[in-house]
DNA sequence: ATAGGGTTAG
């Protein structure tokens, strides 16, 4: 017995031996114990309470006879005033304690005290303390209690996965039997919060106690990875299941496809995969393979695939849907081939499928990509009298088509039409209400079919129809393209778009910016990009590209630069068609720190990944290292026309020319022209000199010789030769076409023609020949043995300085 | 349970 029980206040002719008595079976005493431990819990002594029902328990009492003759109603309001004073953790105790014991915790509770119970749910969540809600809940569950009447499991989930907390949001899922819906759930709204990390955290526990793996988890967690644009992670996630022997369903494989579909070589690679593992492609399969070739503009294969499908079809294994023919329309669509199109629209409706909004969407669209507004709109008039109703998207395409089209003016016809018939319906509906002069767009139009400046031969409908017309930022963004160079106009309808609750987007920021930069405003354009920091609204890499080209436009080369800066400063990402249109911002170079800058660009963007295929600069940059030479333009073209084959879409010419060009020109400067072309050679060396020729204008003088470096002798006689063509293509460079003097500093090899023989008498280059043959077999074995010899050039200090003085005596053409 | 349409920069 233990002896806290001596302390308690207890009636007067208690028996401090429960057990012993109750041994004697004495019902009373069962009754009294159970009395006694009732008023304990009312006094809020949970713990005393416990103690006597243990008691009670371990002198072999039935737990159940003993709960029943408790007093629910006294261990009710006990509960009930404990919840009050926040000690809520005493409650837990109470029912954890009963429940280890065999009693089933729900025959203490009464109504009141259930209702405290759920109070304490409510306030919890509204505290927002998660970690203490899943315990709790925890708990309850634990007793029976139907957790789901006090808090629902959605807002739980909601509350882990706005505080990122996915292992509340495990534990929380482990107290349902089905948890793997629960992870599904969890998972996917951590995936739409764009929280991989968290959706992550709970896949991977919930592969913990799972001894084959819940395809249906797999395929959440693929689905959100797409979600969360990390295409690449669903692939190991795929691989991981692959790696386990475990075949995946249709699902995972459809939805493998699907978030790849960016890539169509993959999502060909799945497809085949899923062959040889013996799971069949469905319609989804083939319709995720179809957005997949429109993604990668594969009209061709789209062509094949929809090929086999009828087939597939004819033979009654396939019934093409809604999604086919639209995802086909849209493929040929963006291919500008609206006859296609049309076609595919003409083989669903014999097929007996009905285009939805988003086929007619994707039919306007095909019009609007081919510039046939008047096509467009007939198809927008066809699609209401099949009795289609457009929605905001829909609207927008069609606006966008006559945008597109530079048909302004339509585009603001169309819009002001469908805004005066929401308003007639406004007032018609609550005439006067209305106390501002806000206009409520949401509300439903009727919309006329006979649409102004239809110039086609569609009929004028007399038949109209309810559609509903909610202008979103897309609208009035198209609006605000549709404006053209009129900045105060495009202003002007981004206040518009906030008096009627819309916020301007990037793109919109981003339009504004375009169009205050095509006046010519260069600091206009900057302004705005400050405004629209403010706004909180931050510039993306198409904001940056847009105000770049504004400056470049412009000329102003300097904030371009800087903007460029910027961005990456700002972590953001320059694109394809950010570096173009830095580096076509010249159209002819001048100064070496506008190569420098060029350069530097150009190598950024191949750190990035960007394939460099840029002819233009190449030219620009032997453009301006041609420079140098001075005299005969004769000699400048016939070479221009001549690199341009000679320098093909691998060379690294770029590279070497910035490598050289970053090169600290107060210490001696040396030339490595090693696995170089002759034409590319012949560009480095012509860059330095210029370099040179800069800095020297600049102030700096010259200290030291420039070192040539030709290569080294290691691959054959065949290299030899190749080197030998390159060292007298250089010195002829050097000497004939500047006048420069060059010695040749290392012992030459092979069989060079050379005229200029310092040093270099014949014979040796004959024993070196033969030397080399003999050197290359034995080379195998002795790799040591091989000789190692540099071919060196050296331009002297004092014939440069008479150069650079030549120079300046004569400017240069090229500025 | 999977799938589809619109807006910005070269």
């Amino acid at each position: 017995m233990p002896t806290q029980f001596l302390n308690f206040d207890l009636p007067e002719n208690h028996n401090l031996y429960p057990s012993t008595s109750l041994a004697l079976g004495n019902c009373n005493s069962l009754r009294y114990y159970a009395e006694m431990a009732s008023k304990l819990a009312q006094d809020g002594r949970f713990n005393d309470s416990l103690m006597i029902a243990e008691s009670v328990v371990v002198s072999g009492v039935n737990a159940v006879e003993f709960a029943d003759l408790l007093n629910v109603k006294l261990v009710s309001s006990g509960i009930v005033r404990l919840l009050e004073e926040g000690k809520v953790g005493s409650v837990v105790e109470l029912l954890n304690g009963a429940m280890q014991l065999g009693i089933d915790p729900l025959k203490l509770l009464d109504r009141g005290a259930i209702n405290s119970l759920s109070q304490e749910c409510r306030r919890t969540m509204e505290c927002g303390e998660i970690e203490e809600i899943v315990s709790f809940m925890e708990t309850l569950k634990g007793c029976g209690m139907p957790i789901k009447d006090f808090v629902r499991p959605y807002e739980i989930i909601r509350l882990c996965v706005s505080q990122r907390k996915p292992n509340a949001a495990v534990r929380y899922a482990h107290i349902f039997p089905h948890a793997d819906i629960m992870f599904c759930t969890i998972i996917l709204e951590f995936g739409k919060k764009g929280d991989l990390v968290s959706a992550l955290t709970v896949f991977e526990a919930s592969k913990q106690n799972q001894d084959t793996p819940n395809l249906y988890i797999y395929r959440t967690i693929i689905d959100v990875c797409g979600l969360c644009g990390d295409y690449l992670k669903s692939r190991s996630i795929y691989e991981g299941l692959i790696a386990i022997k475990n075949t995946p369903n249709i699902y995972v494989f459809n939805s493998l496809m699907n978030v790849n579909s960016c890539d169509l070589s993959y999502t060909l690679d799945i497809y085949k995969q899923m062959q040889k593992l013996g799971v069949p492609a469905d319609l989804t399969s083939y319709n995720i393979l179809l957005k997949s070739c429109c993604l990668a503009t594969r009209v061709d294969l789209a062509k094949e695939i929809y090929g086999e499908l009828k087939l597939l079809e004819l033979a009654g294994a396939m019934k093409l849907d809604v999604f086919t023919y639209s995802t086909l329309i849209k493929v040929f669509a963006d291919a500008k081939m609206w006859q296609m199109a049309i076609e595919i629209k003409k083989d669903m409706l014999s097929a007996g499928v009905t285009p939805n909004i988003v086929t007619w969407s994707s039919l306007i669209s095909a019009c609007a990509n081919a510039g046939l507004v008047d096509q467009a709109i007939q198809l927008f008039e066809e699609m209401l009298q099949a009795g289609c109703e457009p929605n905001s998207q829909c609207y927008n395409i069609l606006l966008h088509a006559c945008v597109e089209a530079c048909q302004y003016d339509r585009a603001f016809r169309l819009f002001r039409l469908w805004k005066e018939h929401a308003l007639q319906k406004d007032n018609c509906e609550d005439f006067g209400s209305k106390t501002d002069n806000t206009i409520d767009l949401s509300s439903t139009l009727v919309v006329s079919a006979s649409i102004p400046n239809c110039t086609s031969a569609s009929p004028r409908g007399h038949f109209s129809m309810r559609v509903p017309f909610r202008p979103t930022t897309s609208t009035y963004n198209i609006l605000m393209k549709a404006c053209g160079s009129d900045y105060y106009r495009a202003k002007a309808l981004m206040e518009e778009m906030k008096e009627v609750g819309l916020s301007p987007n990037h793109i919109s920021w981003s339009i504004l910016i375009d169009i205050c930069g095509g006046s010519g405003n260069v600091e206009g354009a900057l302004q705005i990009l400050r405004a629209m920091r403010d706004a909180g609204i931050q510039p993306d890499v198409v904001t940056y590209t847009t105000i770049i080209k504004v400056c470049v436009e412009n000329k102003d080369f300097k904030s371009a630069f800087s903007l460029f800066v910027a961005m990456k400063r700002y972590q953001i990402k320059p694109n394809m068609v950010t570096y173009n249109t830095l580096l076509r911002a010249r159209s002819q170079y001048g100064s070496l720190l506008e190569v420098q800058q060029c350069l530097a660009i150009y190598q950024d963007m191949r750190k990035a990944g960007y394939k460099p295929n840029d002819y233009y600069l190449k030219q620009l940059i032997e453009q301006w290292c041609e420079g140098v030479i001075q005299n005969g333009n004769q000699r400048k073209c016939n070479f221009s026309t001549r690199n341009r084959t000679d320098l093909g879409p691998e060379s690294m010419i770029l590279e070497k020319v910035a490598e050289h060009l970053q090169k600290d020109s107060a210490n001696s400067i040396s030339i490595n022209l090693r696995g170089l072309s002759k034409v590319e050679a012949r560009i480095v060396v012509l860059a330095v000199l210029r370099m040179i020729r800069e800095k020297y204008t600049a102030g700096d003088s010259i200290k030291d010789d420039v070192q040539i470096f030709l290569g080294v002798q290691e691959v054959g006689i065949r290299a030899v030769r190749h080197e030998s063509v390159v060292k007298e293509a250089i010195i002829k460079l050097l000497q004939h076409d500047l006048g420069l003097e060059v010695i040749s500093t290392a012992p030459r090899i092979g069989n060079d023609r050379n005229q200029d023989g310092i040093n270099h008498p014949d014979k040796y280059s004959k024993v070196e020949e033969n030397a080399e043959r003999v050197i290359l077999r034995a080379n195998v074995h002795f790799p040591t043995r091989r000789p190692v010899v540099l071919q060196k050039l050296r331009i002297t200090k004092e014939s440069l300085q008479s150069w650079l003085i030549r120079r300046l005596d004569a400017p240069a053409v090229h500025r």
